[in-house]
DNA sequence: CCGGTTTGTCAACCATCGTTGATATCTGCG
DNA sequence: CGCAGATATCAACGATGGTTGACAAACCGG
């Protein structure tokens, strides 16, 4: 039941190889959703070994959340944000970050890793690159655009966000809006009815 | 074990009593966390009744999601649409219809009931009276941010969205933002930094 | 080569929960 | 009354899936 290509035993590489497919499946499915038995199977391990790896399912959840975090993209320009985090958006079938926050919302046990990692490692520190005194509800507004936008995408899956909509435009005007400090999301007043 | 009010038999009522509890239940937790003995301990009767009276859990879960749909809303003029969902979402406590949506759209079983009734009952009623080509887009737009503001809200219960920071302008005008065809999501240059 | 530690497997446990069938109780009709 | 059907209960099943402990196999220092 030994992986092909029988490496020395290494555990600090399996256990990689188990945080890897963890994070593969749960950035596909819900947190009840992913069963320990398919990561065992997927790197070719017997379940306990996961298990005993990280502890207990909730740890591996643990571990594969901090470890997806997108909160590298912040440390960019504060003006390339919305165009990156849009684009982040569209091609997030590639990256496994934001799905892993997507997936797993409802799940008690991973309610609260997320919500941690979502304020400590995101929130805050995009508020800390916003001016005006509601730089955290802007900076949390960002957030739920985003999460609520890949929710319709790609969980949901609803039609006019689907890829060949072109919604790209469309969703980084919309979290440049929540950036911004003053202009667009105030004082609409001149185009608000008019069609 | 009857409820204490002995009311004579009645399958219908207690059939809605259970559909009460069970829309209360999945507002408040995910598919997952619900249990049928939950629902049935609410009402005062049995387990096998809440399960025989809807066939399974599933068929009860999408009675449920019907039920509590707020797509009534829509049929307000389109100009008040922003403003009634800003304080819809953030009164949602009292409303149990955007929490079902929003607890359970992990759910393998649900996510296809939600999927189904967050397009027919309310994106393509919203994108109708929309003008501009890319309705759907902002309709679509429109729902995400109202779940996405309404998980990080009720669900993630990220602080600076909660209750006294008043984050009912922001959300209201970022829902108008969705609305209008033109102008809000383009480059906007009105400044009035208020607090 | 040998004892201890790490790495891994195997089988079983155990709780949970939706589900089901047998049975009791109530209601209404003839 | 007495029977039929709806209404509701009870106990148990069956599957699932995380968890656990006993044990085997590999690695490593001496």
């Amino acid at each position: 039941m030994r992986p092909e290509n029988s490496e020395k035993r290494s555990g600090d590489a399996t256990r990689r190889r188990i945080l890897a497919a963890a994070i593969a499946r749960f950035a596909h499915a819900s947190y009840e959703e992913v069963k320990l038995r398919d990561i065992a199977a997927d790197v070719g391990v017997d379940v306990a070994l996961v298990h005993r790896s990280f502890g207990s399912k909730e740890q591996l959840f643990a571990a594969a959340v901090v470890e997806a975090c997108p909160s590298a993209l912040l440390s960019q320009d504060r003006g390339r944000l919305s165009g990156l985090f849009a684009s982040f958006a569209l091609e997030s079938q590639q990256h496994d970050g934001l799905h892993i926050f997507v997936r797993s919302l409802t799940s008690p046990l991973a309610r609260d890793l997320i919500r941690a990692c979502c304020y400590r490692d995101f929130i805050g520190p995009l508020a800390a690159k916003l001016d005006g005194p509601d730089a955290q509800q802007r900076a949390a507004l960002f957030v739920s655009c985003l999460i609520g936008f890949s929710i319709l995408r790609e969980v949901l899956r609803v039609e006019p966000l689907l890829a060949g909509q072109d919604s790209g435009p469309l969703i980084e005007r919309l979290l440049a809006a929540c950036l911004d400090d003053a202009a667009p999301l105030a004082a609409d007043q001149n185009a608000s009815q008019s069609s």
